[in-house]
RNA sequence: GGGAGAGUUCCCGAGUGGCCAAAGGGGGCAGACUGUAAAUCUGUUGCGUCUCGCUUCGAUGGUUCGAAUCCAUCCUCUCCCA
């Protein structure tokens, strides 16, 4: 059996709100695990609440790797995640415990249990630079008529005003030579590098999950997200990552006086319950998933049935 | 009690005789996603036997070939004067 050879991975992923975090140190405890971050704003320190970041006590329980671990003001690209993840799993493997990798970003997910390869240049800041001002003065409809030129096959598949993709296919292009389509197909080898058993955490009903993500942030506010928020609004230059991340940015407009605290927390809830339809969507898209719906289910004893049945 | 105004599809809101099943936004639902991803972007959203038919714009009745739009009455709400 191939597989036998591969090292095993246990992957926990899901939307916001369905619990990943607790059911995560459980599985530590029974399966003799460490956790892997899988979350692209809980890497950051001092961003705590409004991230739902482990808390002390709970990363006490557990080891958590790639968890509060980068200074704000610092990016990490999907590369370097994955590089930092790759070795992780190495790392534990060879103490003899299982790496378990926990969260919601559903890029950094795929990448790692595709075993993606990435090209080999860094994020070039002037060239990146270049383009958006390009995008902003000439419009993104002629970077992306100019992209059409360099690889059509790809930017087929674009829609035009998704400026963020557009831009990053003519770097990709600038910077390497590489196009957009030849890259995705080279990326993906033929066989995945981890002997991975995935599962989605997820409600049974779509409202019991907007309800929960509802009641979460109104904890968060307790817990003085408020604050964290302020560190964030003040120093925006600094924390340049964490001012896109939900939780905070939507408090911006009542630190500028233009909007009542509530009415910024509706928009707070809000956009937590999008950004959860839009894990939803990417966590379904993914092969081999096992769904397990924590509102009815034993996720730590279903786990536990499925892990079995992966080793035996 | 007197005066002014408003009631539009899940919500906000445009529409003031035909081009209106009704702009736009929000929400919902669905989708995309290869180095910004908690980002970025797309589609759809009255019903049906769906290139056509049916029912919608507070209610009822009327004018008209034709009404969300005009008239009458009624109901509800807001504001101002008492």
């Amino acid at each position: 059996m191939a597989d036998k050879a591969k090292i095993p991975l246990l992957v926990i992923c899901g939307p916001t709100a369905t619990g990943k975090t607790g059911v995560a140190i459980e599985m530590c405890k029974r399966l003799n695990g460490e956790v892997i971050g899988a979350d692209s704003m809980q890497i950051y320190q001092n961003l705590n609440i409004g991230t739902a970041k482990p808390t002390c006590a709970e990363m006490q329980m557990a080891i958590h790797h790639l968890v509060d671990f980068l200074p704000p003001s610092k990016k990490l690209s999907v590369a370097d995640y994955m590089q930092g993840a790759n070795a992780r799993i190495a790392e534990i493997n060879g103490r003899g415990k299982l790496p378990i990798m926990v969260g919601g970003t559903g890029q950094y997910i795929s990448s790692v249990v595709k075993g993606l390869h990435l090209t080999a240049d860094k994020p070039d800041a002037a060239l990146r630079q270049r383009l958006a001002l390009q995008a902003e003065t000439e419009g993104i409809q002629a970077i992306y008529n100019r992209l059409c030129e360099i690889d059509l096959m790809y930017a087929k598949t674009l829609h035009p005003n998704d400026k963020n993709r557009v831009l990053r296919a003519m770097e990709l292009y600038l910077q390497t030579g590489i196009t957009m389509s030849v890259q995705l197909e080279n990326s993906v080898p033929s066989e995945k590098p981890y002997n991975d058993l995935i599962i989605g955490l997820t409600y049974s009903n779509r409202e019991l999950l907007y309800e929960n993500i509802n009641k979460r942030v109104d904890i968060m506010v307790e817990n003085g997200l408020l604050s964290e928020a302020k560190l964030v609004y003040e120093n925006q230059n600094l924390y340049i990552t964490a001012a896109q991340a939900i939780g905070y940015k939507e408090l911006f407009p009542y630190f500028d006086g233009v909007m009542p605290l509530e009415e910024c927390i509706i928009k707070l809830k809000q956009a937590s319950r999008n950004y959860a339809k839009r894990q939803l969507t990417w966590f379904k898209r993914m092969d081999n998933i096992n769904w397990i719906t924590v509102d009815t289910e034993n996720a730590v004893e279903k786990i536990l049935e499925l892990q079995g049945s992966v080793n035996g």
